[in-house]
Formats: C-alpha cells, structure tokens, sequence
DNA sequence: TCTTATGTAACTCTACGCGTTACATTTGTC
DNA sequence: GACAAATGTAACGCGTAGAGTTACATAAGA
C-alpha cells in the first residue's frame, strides 16, 4: 500500500497553524510539534502554498500563516493537495491482450479505482480543518500553555 | 501513496478463473495473462487461497479454481484479502505531545481514516467479480479464442 | 518412474519517502 | 550597513517494500 504520511502531516501543520489564529509560525516550530526535521515540513509548505491554504514570508520573526478560514478548508481539498499518488495502482507492465480477460481488465479496473476514489474523497469532505481544530480544543484544557 | 498493484492483479487472476468456469488454471498460464512471472501469482495465490476464494491443487494438469460463485466475491473481500496496509498512514515518529494539536492530532486523524476506509471498502462492497467479467464478456466478442 | 505443478526460500533491482546537512537568498531589526 | 532569522532548494544517505528472478524440495497424476 501507499504509505505516505505526508496527508497526516499537512493536517498536523495546518491545525497548528489553525490554532495560532494568523500568527506566524516557523518551519522549525512547526517541526518541533510534529517530531521532524524542519526542512520536510518545508517541503510540504511548498505545497500547502501552492494549493491556496497558508502565505509564507521570509525573514526574521517570519514564517507560515493560514490565508483561508478553517471552516474553509476541507480534508479533500488537503488530500488533493499532498497525495500524489492514488490510492490504487494497476498493473506494473501490460496485461497479455492476446487473453481476453487481459485485453479489457484495466479499464474495468480504473472504472473501479474511479469510484472508489471519489467515494473515499467524498468522506474527506465531510470534514474540514475547523472541525478537527474543534476536536483539538475540546482534548486541551489548557490552550494557552506554552507549544512549540 | 501506497502503490501496490496486488489489488488489480487480483481481481485479474480472479477473473480468468472465473471465465474459464472450473477450469484448473496453473499459475503460468495465469502469468501469462498478466505477463509477470508465476512465482508472483502463486504469491497471491496463497493470499486467495486463505480468503477462501480459491482451490488449488499441485500435479500435472492441476491449478486453482474457484470455490465460490463470481456473485459471491465482492471486490471490497478482495481488497481486504490482499491489501495489508490501509491507504493513510499516520506521522513516522509521535507528534510533540507537550503541543495541544501535537498530543491529539493522531486520534482525530485515526477516526478520519478509518471513516474514509469504509467509504471506499462500501464503494468497493458494490461490486463483484461477476460484474466484472460480465464486462470482459461485452468486450469480448470471441470467449473462445486461445487464451493464455 | 516421469512429468507437471505448487510452495517457498533467497536474492537482486528499483523506487520512494524520510531525514539530514549545507548554503544561497530574503527580510526584519538594531 | 551589519546581523540575525527564516525560507527555498539541492544533494545525499538510509531504510523499506514490491516486483521480479532463480532454484529446489515436495506433491500428484499419467
């Protein structure tokens, strides 16, 4: 299986960010919180900036910030944003087209691998960065104490 | 993203079986048709066999057959037959749990991967083997060609 | 007994994600 | 202007996992 936890890591980030309400919070602070190295959390920064969530600046007392309300930002759209890959993969080389079942297996397949997908982001939508931010509060007594 | 193709050689290796109706089917022939090597297929073979999908038996003319009605084999089993990791996988090392969102971020995601995984499992719960060489059969205009 | 086929171990090759170091560049502050 | 803090990005190593391959013991039918 696909095992990339580049998904849970960017929600991780992203309700962090979040959390801080506009704040600007460092590649490193961000990887203190997550137990990584500051250059990953970087690398997938790239990426929450490309899809429109966050706006990141340079400089001293820089760093990340969401552009978009957490209500606004769904777990499809963050799935969408990180996952390159489907969850699903076909065949590694082509199958025999000379077999019947071979000649026409793969488009069935990606049929399949289509609607299991959606349905897979279709439940990713249900929820969005808000709700888990939610969870976050509802778990923390304490949300002013001091996070890295 | 997890890239195993065992979900779609399987399926593969299930419909020829199904379309030769009984037939004992060795697993050269089956790699044939997939155009990989046997030893790959006797790998998910075994895997079909535990699920119960399957019989096979060792000696000259001998194979795997199914054991089941083409209706009776959802591809959702299937997937769950060959597939060991799920499609989301959590961060590598434990999240900061002095950070509020690092100490609870992980349950949270663990409840939207499992809902996610049962959305697809419920997409793939619809549909089964049958279905699928039902197609094989449209597509194939002469089920009685050699096939390999 | 011979042939055919599975079960299974052992190995290589390849790809990919994560982690890490290093450094140029940008930006705010004194 | 100098300095500090931060990003962007390249380069490399490491570990893991799947696919493919060879080899061989074992089982079963002819």
């Amino acid at each position: 299986m696909r095992t990339s936890c580049r998904f849970a890591v960017a929600v991780h980030v992203l309700a962090v960010l979040a959390y801080r309400e506009g704040e600007a919070v460092s590649s490193s602070r961000l990887a203190a919180s997550v137990n990584t190295n500051p250059v990953v959390i970087r690398r997938l920064l790239l990426l929450l900036q490309t899809a429109g969530f966050i706006e990141t600046r340079k400089g001293a007392g820089s760093g990340s910030r969401l552009s978009r309300e957490p209500t606004k930002i769904s777990l499809a759209e963050i799935y969408r944003a990180v996952e390159t890959d489907e969850p699903f993969a076909s065949h590694s080389k082509r199958p025999n087209q000379a077999c019947p079942v071979g000649h026409c297996i793969q488009a069935e397949l990606e049929k399949v691998f289509a609607s299991a997908e959606a349905a897979l982001q279709e439940e990713l939508a249900k929820t969005n960065l808000a709700k888990i931010l939610k969870s976050v509060h509802v778990y923390c007594s304490a949300p002013n104490k001091d996070l890295r």
